[in-house]
DNA sequence: AAAAGGACCTGGTGGC
DNA sequence: TGCCACCAGGTCCTTT
């Protein structure tokens, strides 16, 4: 479910409610996420308190004073902050409670996501040593993407959600990244000339800027760490408008698949063969 | 080496 | 009401 938005999101609502809070009690559902959870997880975090918490596309990094837990919401995972004493409700597989009255709990139906553990330096952990850059980052340019992009025919909706080039943008922000800038998500991306990088990239920042500032897309169930939905879905231009008219000419829209996932576009607005 | 396809899961929806 | 097929904000592994 979430992509850099949602868990920027999650991320920015968890700052302000547990940094330095200290961690009173450790529940672990022993059920398996992507990976297990680790079995000494409570003994690392008990009495412990968040020093920072980062995010690295999305990943989010909880750093202690010793070590750093690693969480990865995959695709129905959230985290809520609730009162201790609220029930425990299904797929809960992780509650931290503080020694105030609040405790952040780890929800994920699918169990796609990860809870894991790192003494380490987190950037040297496997899954997040291998990501790409941020596409936030002032390094992310158009010169950058075009350079990478000179020995692939993928198409350009799988090079923008392949994590190991930029990462952070998942199914949804694609669509409304191309459509922004008038690419159409099947040209493959050695076909597409420099300038039009130029315009995605700034349309990728732009988009998922604002996505950030209305707190992410709910279209099932993102929220925020206190259970409010976000408001980007009211922003969306193509993606879940199936069979509806382009916003922008009022032409009926394109449903596809690219790599197994719903893709949408505007035929008219995102010609195949022009790029621009 | 890169690309395609399947696997991993639960839950919701729409058709019959 | 039930049953079934299909769909979903992601990643990883195997096969071509």
């Amino acid at each position: 479910m979430p992509e850099l938005p949602e868990v920027e999101t999650i991320r920015r609502g968890l700052e302000a409610v547990v940094l330095k809070k200290t961690i009173a009690n450790v529940l672990v559902n022993k059920v398996s996420l992507r990976l297990p959870i680790p079995k000494d997880l409570a003994k690392k975090l008990l009495k412990q308190s968040i020093q920072r918490i980062e995010r690295r596309g999305k990943y989010l990094l909880l750093k202690l004073r010793v070590g750093t837990l690693i969480i990865h919401l995959g695709m129905s995972g959230n985290i809520w902050i609730k009162p201790k004493q609220h029930p425990k409700t299904k797929h809960e597989h992780l509650i931290i409670e503080f020694t105030n009255q609040w405790s952040l709990r780890y929800k994920d139906p699918r169990r796609f996501g990860l809870i894991d553990w790192t003494d380490q330096d987190p950037n040297k952990y496997q899954a997040i040593k291998s990501l790409g850059i941020e596409p936030l980052d002032k390094k992310f340019t158009a010169n950058y993407l075009y350079k990478i992009v000179q020995n692939k025919k993928t198409v350009i909706k799988q090079l923008i959600m392949d994590n190991k080039v930029v990462t952070g943008i998942g199914n949804i922000y694609a669509s409304e990244v191309l459509f922004a800038a008038k690419i159409n998500p099947l040209q493959p991306a050695n076909q597409i000339p420099l300038k039009s990088y130029k315009i995605l990239v700034s349309a990728i920042k732009r988009i998922l800027l604002l996505a950030i500032k209305l707190g992410g897309t709910t279209i099932k169930d993102h929220t925020d760490s206190y259970g409010e939905a976000g408001k980007f879905q009211n922003k969306l231009q193509v993606y879940g408008r199936k069979k509806q008219l382009c916003f922008r000419c009022n032409t009926e829209l394109i449903t596809t698949k690219i790599s197994q996932r719903s893709t949408f576009y505007c035929p008219r607005c995102q010609p195949n063969g022009s790029s621009h």
